[in-house]
DNA sequence: CTATAGTTTGAAAGCGCTTTCATAAAAGCG
DNA sequence: CGCTTTTATGAAAGCGCTTTCAAACTATAG
């Protein structure tokens, strides 16, 4: 009986505890390093495993031991070079501690990602990783009364929360600073999508430098945008419909960014010559755009690895840390000084 | 005793058992329609579990059932756009049908990919499906004699393995008949790392098509490179540097044409009005490239859907089908007809 | 040298399901 | 209407591990 099962014959701790000749109990504490074994026996169960060539079945140690050694990762698009990147981060410290990272993706809705919880809950996740996410300050607090919870890109004070927000003010305050040493006054800013707090920050960034240097905002500059590469397109071609002079655009992302070149190009618009741009996030690619993108670094692997490190810390009853990388302004060649009137 | 694990208090099968009237046996073969029930006890059991919010615990699932409902894939980099979208596909697929995908990236390296099987081994996943690896025909074949694989990216025929293979031959062909359709005649090609299958195909779609024309292929104008930017870089200042004259050029993929065309932006070498380019892969930011970017689509998201789609069937003990798209070319405005000597 | 406290170890009882096996009920048949 | 064949159901035995509990030691003290 069980023929089917048996048939994979993979090793059994029993036969580790039998080869060494101890008990499964013993080898079991020896795994996981949970109760003093004497020095002989450990040595003849170490050997026995190398031996037989043993690998613990998960799924029997989670059903046992009543922990999944897995945790959740809500990221908004598995397919974003963005998220990618924070969810190699995540991966990589994840792995080093024994957890397996289980990725899920809210595309950006709210309804969305308590489904993904709804998910991570079932596939009974030991913790669950929030990058970015749009669900409410509450319905985190009240995910964290039943799990530990790291989220990203906000700040928020919760039992049993540790959340860790990059500074997105100080990052936009960086760039418009940038363009504003290079000379330019009248700097249009492409929003993100305000519905996002990352988005509003960034605006935040940008008034502030204005009003840091005697400027007073110009509405009429402020477009929005989504932080998709059409709208960086879009918002050009709609500056430039009402006419509205500008010699920089600061894009809230690098997509839009990108996409902003990309019509000032269809128009003949030179950048940096014509108009300066700089953008957000520093995606892999924007060094290798034409002309590569001045842009604020977005440690998003870093972030990853933080938030990883944080949720290991709180699976074993430790404080979490939560201190951030600081926002870093990558100078390249879409950007300079401002030179009135040399569009011809 | 326990009771930690019993303070969680999730509902278990056999409070639904309980509440429905019948045995735990009858609640699990109506989950997982394993024979016939009365409809009476089945609209009881369903009412239950909707009642108690009943959700079934995946590890003691797997443990009794002696599967994970996990598959394993192996990519090569999860911060890449390009297999982001592949993943993604895959994950659309596989949470259809009840498996959860683990994702391990085996970063181009052999023996890192081996590394992978194992741990994907260790987790006991039901099946591995391999992005385009470096893995050896006999490793994977080997593989298969345990497990069920589906690859992409070669063709092979084993038992309990099948692969996809996109067709970047004739995806090559297409771009560089494109080519020389504007009427270019010294079209340099950037080739890919040729220790990847893909990267040969595209490079033999090439000579194919310029043999096609009755045209010989110049050594001179075929540029290695290594599938990444900088590498696209390289290739056109070095064409430069021997002073090889090139109307054209056709980069294995996208990364490495973006790269060729900064090179050109460098030497105030304009795209396309002096030189042409065209890509290979259809990378979503290519669309919004300066210029954007004509190129060869390749439908990873659908090839991850079907190389998922395939190994589900494979779990089933049905035969795969291996069925892939065709090639597309997407023309944009990196390429433009031959202008002799524009070029002042 | 016996009593007490402290260690190390193994037996056994689960963890929450699936699946086999056996039984009871229903159906088919002459 | 008794008999065999089929079908629906439940009891119970695992799946491979962790953890409790108690027994068997070893060391310390009286």
């Amino acid at each position: 009986k069980r023929a089917i099962a048996a048939a994979k014959s993979v090793v059994k701790i029993e036969m580790v505890a039998q080869m060494a000749g101890v008990s499964a109990s013993t080898v079991s504490r020896i795994l996981n390093g949970t109760a003093v074994v004497s020095a002989a026996k450990k040595l003849a169960v170490d050997a026995a495993i190398a031996h037989l060539g043993f690998v613990p079945n998960p799924m029997a140690r989670s059903l046992a031991g009543g922990r999944s050694l897995s945790v959740g990762i809500i990221t908004q698009a598995v397919d974003s070079p963005f998220y990618g990147m924070a969810m190699r981060g995540i991966e990589v410290q994840l792995d080093a501690a024994g957890y397996s990272p289980l990725f899920v993706s809210g595309h950006w809705h709210a309804d969305e990602e308590a489904r993904c919880i709804e998910t991570l809950r079932a596939r009974r996740v030991d913790g669950i990783i929030v990058l970015t996410g749009r669900l409410s300050d509450a319905a985190l607090r009240t995910c964290a009364k039943t799990l530990p919870v790291v989220v990203t890109g906000r700040t928020l004070k919760a039992p049993n929360l540790a959340s860790l927000n990059f500074d997105n003010f100080e990052g936009a305050l960086l760039a418009t600073q940038h363009l504003l040493d290079l000379g330019h006054r009248d700097i249009a800013f492409i929003t993100g999508d305000l519905a996002h707090p990352d988005a509003n920050e960034r605006l935040r960034g940008y008034h502030v430098a204005l009003e840091l240097a005697g400027l007073e905002v110009n509405p009429l500059l402020v477009v929005p945008g989504t932080f998709l590469e059409d709208s960086g397109l879009v918002a050009v071609e709609r500056l430039l419909e009402i006419g509205q002079g500008f010699s920089a655009i600061f894009g809230a992302n690098d997509q839009m960014a990108l996409g902003a070149s990309l019509a000032l190009h269809r128009r003949k618009i030179r950048v940096p010559q014509d108009v300066s741009v700089v953008g957000f996030d520093d995606l892999p690619l924007s060094r290798f755009a034409t002309p590569p993108l001045t842009t604020v670094h977005y440690p998003a692997n870093e972030l990853g690895q933080m938030a990883a490190a944080a949720m290991l810390q709180m699976l074993r009853g430790e404080k979490p840390l939560t201190a951030v990388p600081v926002p870093r302004l990558v100078v390249r060649e879409s950007a300079q000084r401002f030179a009135p009137e040399r569009r011809s």
